[in-house]
DNA sequence: TATTTGCTGTGAAATATTTCACAAGTCATT
DNA sequence: AATGACTTGTGAAATATTTCACAGCAAATA
């Protein structure tokens, strides 16, 4: 019993500090949060999961265009990406825009008008570090080369495979990588190399002022810098995601 | 006026006929509800949201383990992943474990009872459809060898290709699929051929019984069965994603 | 022209997910 | 032993997301 009250005036101690910081913290949050109002914050955020549909989604559109569709309504893309019509919907109404005609949405115009609310309007340069045989894979890309994107450089530490590989893509070795994203004002980066050198070669893009890196190499890459967006794939990641979600279906059906 | 009226009456109708189909739709579903409750349904469903950051986080603890780490705090886990310690503790939770301890989670027990939950205990045999620069890539993983995976098969259509190619893992010709798969036992599948072959590729390999595929390919695969997953790696994807949260992001810093 | 069909767009309701707060435990230090 | 500094685990509150239902429009059909 006398221990335990003691463990209470600790406890209480605690709170009081604790109560103190978010004070501290509340009112800093109350000035920022007063801040941002008063600059008319009107826009509505798109929720994640809907960008991220939203991004899929775009994919598709570009699939069908090429194809020679020219419309599409909500419930083919239903049948064909497994996302329900009625989400498809909402996700496209987070985007104001009216695309309401006959037979459903307009390929072409809801493409642009994805494009201008997610940004892809304009073109971004990216890089490819690590041009060993996933590098050259991704630089051989089918459609790479004719995305918004604009595969302005590649990047590896073995001097001799800078020579001898084949492609339009200008390289460098990695020691210019500051120099090169700077001057060539790259964004985005996407990393190939081994995963001992991964978490290395992302600190040096992101010194560089690189915003966002797809990683490829099995290991999770950290960022200390806010404001820049790591996807991490790793196909371990995906299996076991296959394998996660196969068992919890199949519970689902025996149940 | 007039016009309109008639338009209600339609709609009227068409709402009696939903109603009938609906009630249908119902009948069905609460006998399938009656069956299921019956069972004893008592097994509290693990959020999807959570099992892919449980997923992401078992790779993380595997490589922590590598490393010759034994404990890891929720804090520490935030710190690394950027997913809150609040987050971290409620999808441990869902597990239904206890792992306290001083100094955080145990990173053994903790593995071995996400792999437990999560299904990744019994080795599964995968294949690999493809084997250009991508395909061999994937070959010489540094991890899957180490994995709870066993690549088991590769297949490719170009005959050339299967007799030149160095590695461990025996390979047959695409015509072969469905009886490799199938005398294998063969559950997960990768696909990395070029976009026109993907969608052919996958109708074989799900005829052949396959449960769950990981597609590189740019296009995006179609299952009519149900119980079959489909993961698309869509590099254009991801960079997608990418650019759409750093603007989103920076819209929120702006306004 | 009179109906019917099919589709979008969107508030509001229903669900799902995340965040919070705190009891309760372990261990190191005084 | 007393205290303090760490933990985890978990209902409940707060948020976020998805689903629904239907007005309203445009084109197709009778
Ligand atoms: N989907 C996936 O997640 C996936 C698929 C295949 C491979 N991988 C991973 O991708 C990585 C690369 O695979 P690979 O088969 O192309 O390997 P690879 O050995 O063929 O190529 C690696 C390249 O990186 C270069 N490199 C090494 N250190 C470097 C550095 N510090 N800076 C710049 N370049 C450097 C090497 O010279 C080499 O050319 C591996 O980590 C592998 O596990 C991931
Ligand atoms: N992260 C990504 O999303 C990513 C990265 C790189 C490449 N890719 C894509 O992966 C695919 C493969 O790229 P790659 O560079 O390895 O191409 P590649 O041309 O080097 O290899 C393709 C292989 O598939 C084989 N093939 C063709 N048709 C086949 C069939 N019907 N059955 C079995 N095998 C068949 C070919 O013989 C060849 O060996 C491409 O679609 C590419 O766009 C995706």
């Amino acid at each position: 019993m006398y221990i335990n009250l003691l463990g209470y005036v600790c406890l209480f101690k605690r709170k009081c500090k604790n109560l103190l910081h978010k004070c501290r913290i509340l009112l800093n949050y109350s000035v920022k949060k007063i801040t941002a109002l008063s600059k008319n914050m009107t826009k509505s955020k798109i929720p994640k999961p809907a960008i991220e549909r939203l991004c899929t989604l775009y994919r598709f559109l570009d699939m069908c265009e090429e194809e020679g569709t020219t419309c599409i309504s909500s419930a083919q893309i239903e049948k064909q990406l497994h996302i329900g019509s009625h989400n498809v919907r909402k996700d496209i109404s987070y985007l104001n825009l009216s695309c309401s005609g006959s037979g459903g949405y307009n390929i072409k115009k809801l493409k642009s008008q994805i494009a201008a609310q997610l940004g892809f309007t304009q073109p971004q340069n990216i890089c490819i570090v690590g041009l060993g045989r996933l590098g050259t894979a991704i630089l051989a890309h089918e459609r790479i080369a004719e995305s918004e994107y604009n595969l302005a450089a590649g990047f590896d530490s073995n001097i001799n495979k800078l020579e001898t590989i084949r492609t339009r893509v200008p390289v460098f070795p990695s020691y210019e990588i500051e120099s090169v994203v700077r001057q060539m004002n790259i964004t985005l980066a996407i990393i190939a190399v081994p995963a001992d050198a991964a978490q290395s070669v992302a600190d040096k893009l992101i010194g560089a002022g690189i915003r966002g890196i797809v990683n490829f190499a099995p290991v999770v890459i950290k960022t200390g810098k806010s404001g820049v967006f790591i996807n991490n794939v790793d196909i371990l990641g995906k299996l076991n995601l296959l394998t996660a979600l196969l068992k919890a279906n199949s519970s689902e059906i025996y149940q």
